[in-house]
DNA sequence: CCAAAAGTGTTAGAGATACACCCATGG
DNA sequence: CCATGGGTGTATCTCTAACACTTTTGG
């Protein structure tokens, strides 16, 4: 008989969405609606079904809670300290999300429960463990944004250099000199100038630049590491 | 009623172990004796118990099937693709590991399924999804060994210049200037050398160092960022 | 005295940092 | 013409990379 003698504990996934804006950094957080932990505020996510992968049920979690469907999403760790849900034991695979607020304009409110957008550093007390969940994902975004160009999928697809280093700025929470950030980030090849500048703005039109992925990821087969 | 009506996955723990000989980097396997994959290779673990976190698992699953019990153990990734078990969905935790194999001389036969070390770049074809899972890891320590002070977990307590470059060299896969390295290493300040030299060596004996964590996690604590 | 590995400094080049002003545009 | 942000170059310094010989020890 092929099969696991052992007691099964519930699998769910949550999601730490990050966005930016003029505010500064964002968390996506959903108000339960159920106990345990009703009208307490909790990152999205939920069960996993048992014919969906993992990444696949953080999207389908996400889309049904908040609406939010076009997003970067990667895997950031497994809870599962037994008692973190009063219920029964859960294990829940945590995953790391980013999503382009300036060009989507996502609104939350499309799902069924009642999601909103906090500042990282002004949220509400969250439900069960969620709270050493988005402190890890947040410690994640600020090391990752240094050693590869991730910080791209907050932008839309065309942006400013100053947009690049305020989002630098903001997220790593220092200041930077904007001569040798613009030296910096334009020697690495990634950006490339398109043929336009910004509009509508009450000064000098920007220049626009895109983000060259194929560059990236050719580069990086090469064993090119990139740092900022 | 306060649970959750979802189907519940089976869950397990898998453990990358690696070591280091004078053979090179080495991983740690089991030989499986039931269906499926009988006779195959696999990374050692198993079934979690629900009043257990998911560390401890990895560590009992690693004490009963090899015997290692004194290791470095982080979560490494999550792998719950539908399939991956013929038998059910199983969701794993795999776990990376180091262990010091110089010093411990650890046998792995002592538990139940006959366990050996292999060379990581010639291991027999493994059971399930744990090829993908060995290489993840072996990614990871590569990457991790370049930004953390790892790789002394490999080594015993006290330690000569050159073996630690031997280490860096086995790992990384590439040589690396003797007068370069001793510089960069002793920089760190977190090499500390002892009052003792190597003994039963047919040559001149080396300095013996160790490693200072406590100064590592207060330096970490100030920002600093370890590189080599 | 020979074999084996330990130990040690300098120079040139690349990359990082610090720093201040003029330009273009819209209102 | 003014307010706002866009855009640019140089000098210094620090870190990295390249490189070869002498010393110690045991056999």
């Amino acid at each position: 008989m092929y099969s696991y003698e052992y007691p099964h504990p519930a699998v769910t996934v949550d999601c730490v969405v990050f966005g930016l804006d003029d505010g500064g950094l964002k968390v996506l957080l959903i108000q339960r609606d159920l106990e345990p932990f009703a009208l307490s505020w909790a990152l999205p996510g939920g069960s996993i079904k048992l014919d969906e992968d993992l990444g696949q049920s953080a999207r389908r979690e996400l889309a049904e809670e908040t609406g939010v469907t076009d997003l970067y999403l990667e895997q950031l760790a497994t809870f599962g300290k037994p008692g973190r849900d009063p219920r029964e034991r859960v294990i829940t695979v945590a995953y790391f999300a980013i999503v382009n607020l300036l060009e989507h304009k996502v609104s939350p409110d499309t799902g069924a429960r009642s999601a909103a957008w906090f500042p990282v550093d002004d949220s509400p007390p969250l439900a069960f463990d969620h709270r050493l969940i988005l402190d890890l994902a947040l410690m994640r975004l600020q090391s990752k944004l240094r050693n590869q160009p991730l910080g791209f999928e907050f932008l839309p697809e065309k942006f400013t250099l100053t947009q690049v280093q305020r989002l630098y700025e903001t997220i790593l929470c220092e200041g930077l000199d904007k001569r040798n950030f613009r030296k910096k980030i334009l020697t690495t090849g990634l950006l490339v100038p398109l043929d336009e500048v910004e509009i509508d703005v009450a000064h000098r039109a920007a220049q626009l630049y895109r983000f060259d992925k194929e560059a990236y990821v050719r580069l990086q087969a090469q064993g090119y590491a990139f740092e900022i």
